[in-house]
DNA sequence: GTTCTAGAAC
DNA sequence: GTTCTAGAAC
């Protein structure tokens, strides 16, 4: 009898082994190394006929499961023979079944030999825009000829992204430009309103000058640092309910946005922007480091806050 | 930072 | 059934 494999054309992992009409259930997890949350941890139930030399797919999970181009569909079975490509989720991580006699038989070798019987049922745009890179190359040597590579899996670049002008993180040095934001301004600092207040009151205190993150604070910024504080203690004197509210100024241990700011919060965090733990935390426990007052002058006891250089303000 | 979503947890 | 959580995408 012939021995079924599941080869995995990525290459990502060694063949894992099907056994004649057991079945085996593949998805997300450590067999597959797929980390995808759109793949379920069951997203298929695979069945081999080593005797007719072909599988069984079953799609067990919600998102689409391929058998070349065709969606199994959740519930469904179908076959996947020697030449056809199996798709585990949303037409990627391409798979293909191997047969192997551990005789002498030529069948098995022919099998493999066949040409995709896959119907040329594609649409429109199929794959004739998809151009294999050279970069596959390497790793494609071993596949049999086939005009049709997998849907290739871009990997995000291994360079940082999030210094560029355009990213997420530096969504605060264009609001401090936007004079729609701005709700006082001098020579060295802009104050706005944060998108996404936390309470009542919640503004933000930046330096015109772009200093990245606290990790970039030197001895000469402890001058800015207290105009800072002096111009988030005046936000508080122009605020008509300071009187019945709590106020806090500091800095996030660590923040998610790039240039550094100050925050000036109210405390009845009364805001439908406040959601979850996370913001909560982050304005009630250490996370959030108070400016008046703090002094660090180095990373020894603060290590865990990321912060080198703290001034008494 | 937020939003969206699948799967887990309840 | 609903809520929570963790990742991914932006």
């Amino acid at each position: 009898m012939s021995v079924c494999s599941l080869v995995s054309e990525d290459d990502s992992h060694k063949p894992i082994q099907l056994h004649h009409q057991h079945s085996v259930t593949l998805g997300r997890g450590p067999e597959t190394k797929i980390k995808d949350k759109k793949c379920s941890r069951e997203q298929v139930e695979l069945r081999a006929d080593c005797n007719r030399g072909f599988i069984t797919v079953k799609q067990l999970g919600v998102n689409p499961t391929n058998v070349d181009d065709v969606v199994v569909g959740k519930g469904n079975r179908v076959t996947v023979k020697p030449g056809q490509r199996l798709y585990m989720v949303n037409q990627q991580y391409p798979y293909r079944v191997r047969f192997t006699e551990d005789t002498s038989t030529p069948r098995s070798a022919a099998e493999l030999s066949k040409p995709s019987k896959r119907a040329h049922r594609m649409s429109s745009e199929g794959n004739a825009e998809k151009i294999k890179s050279p970069a596959n190359t390497a790793s494609d040597h071993h596949r049999m000829s086939d005009d049709s590579p997998p849907p290739k899996k871009i990997p995000s670049s291994g360079s940082d992204k999030s210094e560029s002008a355009g990213h997420w993180s530096q969504g605060l040095k264009v609001s401090m430009q936007d004079p729609k934001m701005q709700v006082y301004k001098d020579d060295r600092v802009v104050v706005i309103k944060d998108k996404y207040p936390k309470a009542r009151y919640h503004w933000l205190v930046l330096p015109w000058d772009s200093i990245s993150s606290l990790k970039a604070l030197r001895l000469e910024h402890v001058e800015l640092l207290k105009h800072m504080q002096r111009v988030g203690d005046q936000m508080l004197q122009q605020c008509p309910d300071a009187h019945k509210l709590r106020f806090r100024l500091g800095y996030h241990a660590i923040p998610s946005m790039s240039h550094v700011h100050l925050h000036v919060i109210s405390q009845d965090f009364d805001s439908p922007c406040l959601k979850n733990k996370k913001h909560w935390n982050s304005f009630t426990t250490d996370y959030f480091v108070e400016s008046q007052g703090t002094l660090y002058t180095k990373t020894a006891g603060y290590s865990k806050l990321q912060i080198n250089v703290f001034v008494v303000l």
